[in-house]
DNA sequence: TGAATATATGAGCATTCATTCATATTTCAT
DNA sequence: ATGAAATATGAATGAATGCTCATATATTCA
């Protein structure tokens, strides 16, 4: 790599301190972690519905068409990264969002796409 | 599932109409799509990276610290969804981030952790 | 034109991951 | 106490994924 294209002293400098600049592994492994939860058709549908109401197990599966099983995995790797909140009412669970912040994330991503679609 | 625990007219409101009230698979690809590109180290490096600078495939190897083969089949598929956009500069080709706006969703997503680890 | 450099790409491989199936646990009702 | 209902959990399996290796393509330079 000869690379002296750009050739403007700007970017030598952006260059230099590059690699510094990037977090560390252990620094960047949480917000990493939210993302893969995200990419996820069946988490994001789960996180869709309990951003309208707090949901049991069984409301959760019955809305998506999903087993109760499958539900129940990926909603203790949601309960794990403190993206949602569990409470037991009698048989039931009550699943509910722990943090709204969470639907701006999903808005800000659609935001993107629209951008995209514009051009 | 017997489910009359909630028991409010409220929550009962919403359910009926929660299950039309969730977006169709193709509506939510494409943000999931985007989410998984978010949800692996290398790429957040990537994108880290080119939001200080544009860079070539080789600049961005080097400050990883991986393959250019590696590096080069990432960024295809971030070209793919758009989130990174190339120029070729005589035998280099220039990456860029397509949208600041990505850096943004990084951000939201940093404070949710930060506001977890105030529990 | 031919060698060198930068990047892209396809196949192969090992790992990760989402779902299912079977079963355990918890709570309620009788 | 016992059976039924709701949820959790572990093992197994098939699919998706990230990296490597080898090689192809594109561009510059001598």
């Amino acid at each position: 790599m000869v690379e002296k294209d750009f050739s403007e002293q700007e970017h030598q400098d952006a260059l230099n301190h590059l690699k510094e600049s990037i977090p560390a592994n252990e620094e960047l492994e949480s917000m990493v972690n939210i993302f893969k939860a995200f990419g996820d058709m069946t988490r994001v549908k789960i996180i869709l519905a309990l951003s309208k109401t707090p949901l049991s197990v069984g409301e959760i599966a019955d809305t998506l068409d999903m087993s109760q099983s499958s539900i129940s995995h990926q909603l203790s790797l949601l309960r794990q990264l403190n993206l949602v909140t569990s409470v037991r009412h009698g048989r039931n669970i009550h699943y509910r969002l722990s943090d709204q912040h969470i639907i701006t994330i999903f808005g800000q991503t659609k935001d993107h796409i629209i951008e995209d679609e514009n051009d």
